[in-house]
DNA sequence: CTGTTAGCGCTTTCAA
DNA sequence: TTGAAAGCGCTAACAG
């Protein structure tokens, strides 16, 4: 029975301009070396055929799949939208495709990144949940491998990140200014690093300042958990709130409006990420997040270098020192901080 | 030179099993025919070396690839994130994974679909912006193939979307029943066919009922349009104004906040799409959207069924009947919509 | 510059 | 039930 339009092989090409299959793959990959007659005879037989080469069988063959995994925490988090665009684009631009795999549960983290490195040849981890340990163990397994938002023990792994204690201490300087002295942190998911870290480094800037008081709550990610939180945050009586990220403040903002709470004057409060709704709603929130370039272009530079090398695996060239950007976050001063107001 | 570290073959385990590569294939896979005391010394082999068979290789032998491509408009929009979340779920639960190409400008469409699905078993379309003829083509050429947000002219391809129509009858009604009779709509992208579908509807229901009037200014698809558009909403006197989606309208609503203009008392507002943000922002947004399934697990269910289909394509069991489903969008009523006031 | 020849690692007939 | 062998479609040594 006729294959109704079999998308035609390389030796069909080569049948029908009359030259091997070797020269067709030259003629093709933009080898110099090939007599300009028959490369147009190649073209040519190839070009009525409609002849596009397999994927699978190049890559079967050179070894390389031109692909890249993403591995994310969760699709629905702007943040790692952004990261996503960002790779994607800038890695589509040398050809590179990309394959998004969303943990599900953290536990399968290492093994969701496994399986994509299997149809890949490269993978960027955001933000990734796991121990160190086991960190450090799996991105040996994977290499090569950049890390977003997380760093390992291992100073040979590449990462790009945030730097959230200069995001942190920006914001704070801002309301030490405004007179505030009550801090209080509306924290993320407990298991999310940004989220230690971020906590990290607001216990440290106000360990250093013996006027300061921070507490914090648990909370979340999300719209929903700033929302849910919001009667707490007011009860600790803090005279300012820093939210886990944008989303987080700006759940927390709604409902502060729905009770009645006016921010600034009753209450300042900043996010986190710069997202670009806490540039554009109502009021604009004080936020810290990274302008320029964004982390997921970072990652891309830093895996290509990483997969060229590694292609290059005949002189290991131990030039694995490590890439490790820190991106600097600029504070976003909107309305939604102000002067401490006595209520 | 040792290769360090390099996988495991096939062939290696065989070896270690003392059985041939045909066996070991046969146990991996869950070949019943099989004597239990050797597969048991297969998996045994495959275990200690931590074997894992070759995707690539896979892939060129069984002629699959157990990966579907996403080709989406724009990886910043909200809407396609909620369809990229869901296919990826979907997909993934049955194993498959997902490859995102991101379309970079409208005219690159085409090829950017081919393209993603030479290295894929099928490819989900969202939102295309191409025209009807080009879109039958491609669709023929990159089968399987479910639409996401877009039909064609031809009864044989599959599509999923919601069921625009509806979803803007729900509004005027609701919008009607306030007493407003003025309309004006915030328009999206010209070539978004969501946009014209949207726009077509709304001028089927003004034009049923004399006493409406219906007006339409050009806005875009981001928050920043409509924010932008605002003093031009303004100027027109409509007393309700459709924006073309949730985040316009947010950009709208943010503008309206600056201008002193109350929502919904001086002018009522609505969105499209039910995106999250309408629901928690302040005020609610009243909006359309999908309550229970998301296009992109619908979208997954019409392609797994085609890829089966034509994975058995010995048979080729014309019932390749039409899977045209049309979520029926519910109306979210919220605090951005309210009765006309003489102002 | 071109063709021949080996593979890449796996699955899958076809015999045994 | 198992093994031998062919082949998926391509690239890349190596001769010529």
């Amino acid at each position: 029975m006729p294959r109704r339009s079999a998308s035609p092989t390389i030796t069909q090409v080569a049948e029908a301009a009359g030259v091997s299959r070797a020269t067709v793959s030259r003629v093709l990959n933009g080898s110099t070396r090939v007599d300009p007659g028959i490369a147009i005879r190649v073209r040519e037989a190839a070009g009525t055929l409609r002849y596009r080469p397999n994927l699978t069988a190049r890559n079967l063959s050179t070894g390389r799949t031109l692909t890249i995994a993403l591995v994310i925490p969760d699709l629905g988090n702007p943040m790692f939208q952004v990261i996503l665009r960002g790779i994607s684009r800038a890695a589509e631009a040398d050809g590179y495709s990309v394959l998004v795999a969303e943990v599900a549960s953290p536990e399968r983290e290492a093994a969701i990144a496994r399986e994509a490195r299997r149809q890949c040849d490269a993978v960027v981890l955001v933000s990734p949940r796991m121990d160190d340990q086991v960190l450090d163990e799996l991105v040996e397994q994977i290499s090569p491998v950049v890390l977003v938002n997380r760093r390992t023990t291992d100073p040979r792994f590449a990462s790009v990140g945030i730097d959230y204690a200069a995001g942190m201490k920006q914001l704070v300087e801002h309301l030490v200014g405004f007179g505030h002295r009550d801090l209080l942190y509306a924290s993320g998911p407990p298991r999310s690093v940004a989220n230690r870290e971020r906590l990290t480094a607001l216990h440290a800037l106000v360990d250093a300042d013996p006027a300061l008081t921070l507490r914090s709550i648990r909370c979340g990610s999300g719209l929903a958990d700033g929302y849910r939180v919001a009667a707490e945050v007011l009860d600790s009586g803090a005279t300012a709130v820093l939210a886990f990220n944008d989303l987080v403040a700006h759940g927390l903002l709604t409902r502060m409006h729905e009770l009645g709470v006016d921010v600034p004057r009753d209450l300042s409060l900043t996010g986190f990420d710069g997202i670009e709704l806490s540039r554009v709603l109502n009021p604009h929130m004080t936020t810290v997040g990274q302008e320029e370039l964004d982390a997921g272009t970072v990652a891309w530079t830093l895996l290509r270098r990483r997969i060229q090398r590694s292609d290059a695996q005949g002189r290991p060239e131990q030039d694995d020192a490590r890439d490790d950007v820190l991106l600097e976050p600029q504070i976003i001063i909107g309305d939604s901080t102000g002067p401490v107001t006595s209520r």
